[in-house]
DNA sequence: ATCCGCTTCAATGTACACAAAGTTTTGATG
DNA sequence: CATCAAAACTTTGTGTACATTGAAGCGGAT
């Protein structure tokens, strides 16, 4: 089976994603093989895929540690984002599909259903919006119908996930806040208007962003 | 030495980008690593490095093929090349520095020199142009200062290499008119103007695309 | 003759063992 | 006690053998 491998990615991935292993932290071969449970050669082609998506970074001959994203990294990341999902809804408003709408919006109304749920706690509500807003994202470039964009793009989008056990969580607030602005995104690709939608989804983007350094920001014609 | 799976690496590279294993082509390891002279460990890496670079395309316990590029494909690809670089030639007009202006000063001088040199043929002047091309959008990225942009753009702007030797060589004329807007993309970084050289820079690639389907184009405002 | 299933074979996937490189410890010397 | 070099150890890099998988070829039944 060609499982070990692909185990070995996906669990590693999973672990660092989630924050279970610290950023910068070095990755020896030998444990991960053990605790994954297969063998260095699999483990091997688990890192050299992340280091592709840049989840990690290997040193020659001195192992591979966990990506570290400083707070301006993080914010490049997200222009970058803009850039590219701005791109990709723009194409979306020509060459989506009305079942793209219908996905997207039975999304942003689970989205509104959870915030209707009263008893959710903070980190719970905050896990089941990071999924659901990961799948409108997903949605999104999907919709574009290029499917390089969409692998471009989506690579990006997981990278801060790395740090997010140092931003916290957003309140409900900013939840709310946000799908909001994916309602009205819906409503731009609907109306087919590439420019108002690419717009709406850089504002989106670029306003949600953790706001701690706002200092070194891009020019404003940057994104145009 | 780390030098095997390297070597491995850069060695079928180059035979992809020279055209010397065909588009869709199957590559076996074990004969890749007789050719190359390592293991097929070794071997092995540089395929899932090529994968990552998305030079291959690696099937589950099927193997591995060359990247095949349609038309359409590659035109998708320019499209990707104009928007990253323009946003990126528009961060190098904010942080570039003069010496970045010296560095494309230099290489497009050399462009000019080549086309003076009446005893160039076809094919060794546009080998020696590609060359002078890459190296002069190469710095174009880096005067940008985003290392992450940098890298998105630099696999872009080698997928359409693989098939090549398909569209021929272009000619002296359109050489020329290539290197008169790259003079032109200098003075508007050295104006430090970042709209105008977004907009310059994006009318240099997409102008010069090799122009067969221009059929599904993307609507105007998608590249904005 | 065609279709189905089995055998056979070629190529990929995985594990393990050894080699090379890097790091830390140790110990001798000033 | 500090310094530096060499040895011991840890970890990564590479080669090779074996397991597994998918495909092609073969044979028999209808």
């Amino acid at each position: 089976m060609t499982r070990a491998s692909a185990l070995a990615y996906e669990t590693m991935r999973r672990w660092i994603l989630d924050g279970d292993v610290q950023p910068g932290q070095r990755l020896i071969e030998e444990d991960l093989a053990q605790r994954v449970g297969v063998s260095r050669t699999s483990i091997r082609e688990g890192l050299r895929r992340l280091a592709a998506d840049g989840l990690v970074r290997t040193e020659a001959s001195r192992g591979s540690f966990v990506l570290e994203l400083s707070t301006a990294e993080v914010d490049e990341v997200f222009q970058l984002r803009a850039l590219l999902e701005g791109h990709a809804v723009s194409l979306a408003a020509v060459h989506g599909q009305p079942a793209d709408w219908e996905e997207l919006t039975d999304i942003a109304r689970q989205i509104d259903a959870l915030l209707g749920e009263s008893g959710l706690e903070g980190p719970a509500l905050f896990a089941r919006f990071q999924d659901l807003n990961h799948r409108f994202h997903q949605t999104l470039l999907r919709a574009s119908r290029s499917s390089r964009l969409q692998a471009l793009a989506k690579t990006l989008i997981e990278l801060p996930l790395v740090t997010l056990k140092q931003h916290g969580w957003p309140g409900e607030v900013q939840v709310r806040r946000s799908n909001q602005q994916h309602w009205e995104i819906i409503e731009a690709l609907r109306a087919r208007d590439p420019f108002l939608v690419r717009l709406r989804l850089q504002s989106h983007l670029l306003g949600a962003r953790p706001r701690a350094l706002v200092a070194q920001m891009v020019p404003a014609t940057a994104l145009m």
